[in-house]
RNA sequence: GCGAGCGUAGCACAAUGGAUAGUGUAGUAGCCUCCGAAGCUAUUGAUCUGGGUUCGAUUCCCAGCGCUCGCACCA
């Protein structure tokens, strides 16, 4: 069991970073004290709570008295009676319904913990402890060259980076590898049509436009004409083997590419560490032919070489193709040798990669089959886990793809967030300066676009409208800079000219004001900080289950318990001790509501 | 045909097996001499159908209906 992260204050309470997953500790160790049957077994199950019941709730007692014929509210006293002192100085604890046991902090537990944790820098030395030692890769983007990036490739992109952020964060070490799919058939297709229907004058005044259009013209070809099929088959397969010439347009093709995605990446704050795509992994794949023959997994069928798994109902007969009856390899013959190159390269205890949904029986199979071939081999064997995400339709419901139609580009997509969120800024704002205005717009309209994909659980599919995408109401992005706005606002209020604001200072002693805090007491201040104080279960939630949206939720209700605050009580008051426990709580949301912006990729205003 | 995912107010979404199913938007009624109204307060309105497991089911299991997707050389 991992050790309590306590940090002692200038109030002396020891206060834990992750106080739900603390309390869960001390109630096991409770059960111990109190000598329940079978106490091993018991698990509390402690959770956030309804504010309107407290601020956490173990459920476990429930069903550990039921299969035990026990009464649970019998069980939850003796529970209750073996707590240590310190928790019931911290919290009020309270037995409710069939069993709960309810646990409410104590308002002067609330200033300990708002003390305590007063910068980017002690929240995330209290969340590394989710992820210490871990190193994760995790796979995202992973675009294919010469098509441009539209709408439907969004989601992994922006996902996969608050994903990245979110596992750093809590003490991960992350490796961002953008498997850029280059050396697949469309190559074929596209070299093909460089040869066969290449506009110069096109390529010359727009590149990447050009590729397109012959990937497509190409694309058309083939289906027509199975003859051009083949022949796109055959270049791909001289390009595999080594051939200068299309070696030559392959990198050619390349350059362009990758020169678009990365003015993308940029716009949108996406950093990779590695850009390994699958040509990276061409002179990797005859070992992995060799081992898992060898290894009796694979077996060649019709010509190609596959991979069954008697014991699965569908891909006993399904085959996993690792390599085709052409002899080139295709997206599993890479994947495989990219699963043993993050291992043996990266060290990689954990990979994560992002597709959409559609891919997942192909990353079953991948799976299935690497365990086994790993155990055969000995090599360690990470944890894996492909994050799906639901497709991007289009009105007619159906997926937005490069084949049907026009699909929205990004670029355009970002140009339209960006002048959309200018005029609104321009009607709101118009004595901010043109040139302050422009950013203000990049923030808000990218970050609209962001947070409006980020905030809908990835499992499911939606519909793409620009009204949905670009809404500036409700929660979005802009509702939650709107309020980061106004803390800043408030502490310029209060300090004219002051440069740095206060969630950048590190300690206490910098801001001699918060010394004077003391603990909230009104309904609107105690609802804040125990919002404040659920931070540490969101972030673990959100890892856990590698959904940021259960973020984007929290910071949402934040930002609305603070506006409700900001409402009800005034900050700039005489009253130096009330003026100091609000500022603290001012200053408390925008750390977290900043750190938890940046976390999901977002970039932060001071006044907008 | 086989398999997977998804069905929650008019619309768009949330609910890590827990207590009275939350929010946005649209609608209705209010709030700017007062730290920023891109805001706040109040209010109307929903779990596809039928079984099962459980102390407890939007959540898990089974069946049906509906939508989307995948299933031999695309990635």
């Amino acid at each position: 069991m991992r050790e309590p992260r306590g940090a002692s204050c200038s109030t002396g309470m020891p206060v834990s970073f992750a106080i739900a997953e603390d309390l869960n500790a001390t109630l096991i160790a409770a059960a111990i004290a109190a000598g329940l049957a079978d106490a091993a077994a018991f698990a509390p199950e402690v959770r956030t709570a309804d504010p309107r019941h407290g601020d956490f709730q173990a459920n476990g007692v429930l069903g550990y008295a039921k299969a035990r014929k026990l009464n649970p509210r019998a069980v939850a006293e003796q529970l209750i009676a073996a707590l240590p002192p310190t928790t019931r100085e911290q919290f009020d604890v309270s037995i409710a319904g069939p069993g709960f046991i309810n646990f409410k902090l104590k308002p002067a537990t609330l200033l300990a913990w708002l003390k305590t944790y007063d910068s980017v820098e002690h929240l995330k030395s209290g969340a590394s402890g989710f992820y210490q030692g871990h190193r994760h890769v995790v796979d995202f983007s992973s675009p294919n060259t010469a098509k441009q990036l539209h709408v439907g490739h969004i989601r992994g992109m922006v996902i996969g980076e608050a994903i990245c952020r979110l596992l750093a964060f809590c003490g991960s070490a992350v490796i961002r590898d953008n498997h850029i799919g280059d050396w697949g058939t469309q190559f074929g297709k596209l070299i093909w049509g460089f040869k066969n229907l290449r506009n110069d004058s096109a390529l010359a005044t727009d590149p990447l436009e050009e590729l397109e259009r012959l990937y497509k013209a190409a694309d058309a070809a083939s289906k027509e004409n199975p003859a051009i099929l083949d022949a796109a088959r055959a270049e791909l397969v001289t390009l595999q083997a080594g051939d200068p010439d299309n070696l030559a347009l392959w990198h050619k093709i390349n350059a362009i590419s990758s020169g678009a995605f990365s003015e993308i990446y940029r716009q949108l704050d996406i950093r990779f560490d590695h850009q390994l795509g699958e040509s990276f992994y061409n002179d990797k794949l005859q070992r992995v032919y060799d081992e898992l023959r060898e290894a009796g997994l694979a077996e060649d069928s019709q010509g190609a070489l596959v991979v069954f798994h008697p014991e699965h109902p569908r891909f006993k007969t399904q085959p996993f193709i690792i390599r085709k009856s052409d002899g080139a390899s295709n997206y599993a013959s890479t994947d495989l040798a990219t699963m043993l190159y993050r291992v043996e390269h990266f060290k990689a205890d954990a990979i994560a990669i992002l597709t959409d949904t559609r891919q997942t029986d192909h990353f079953e199979q991948l799976w299935l089959t690497a365990q086994k071939w790993f155990a055969k081999k000995g090599y360690p064997l990470p944890r894996f886990e492909h994050v799906t995400f639901g497709s991007i339709l289009g009105e007619d419901g159906k997926a937005i793809k490069t084949r049907s139609g026009d699909p929205i580009k990004l670029k355009a997509l970002l140009a339209e967030a960006e002048e959309r969120a200018f005029a609104l800024v321009t009607e709101k704002s118009p004595e901010i300066p043109e040139a302050e205005r422009r950013d203000i717009a990049n923030a808000v309209g990218i970050g609209a676009v962001r947070y409006a994909d980020l905030a809908q659980n990835r499992s499911s599919d939606y519909v793409f409208t620009w009204d949905k995408i670009l809404s500036f109401e409700g929660n979005t992005a802009p509702y939650l800079l709107y309020a980061v706005a106004r803390i800043h606002s408030i502490f310029r209020k209060l300090a004219p000219g002051a440069q740095t604001p206060p969630s950048s200072s590190a300690t206490v002693s910098d801001r001699p004001s918060e010394s004077l805090a003391t603990a909230p007491e009104t309904d609107a201040e105690l609802a804040l900080a125990r919002k404040l104080a659920g931070f540490p279960s969101t972030l673990q939630l959100t890892t856990t289950q590698l959904r940021p949206h259960f973020l984007c939720t929290y910071l949402y209700e934040l930002a609305g318990e603070f506006s409700s605050f900001y409402v009800a009580e005034k900050v700039i008051v005489d009253d130096p001790a009330v003026r100091a426990r609000r500022l603290l709580l001012c200053a408390r949301t925008l750390l977290i509501l900043e750190t938890g912006l940046h976390l999901l990729g977002l970039r932060t205003l001071t006044r907008m």
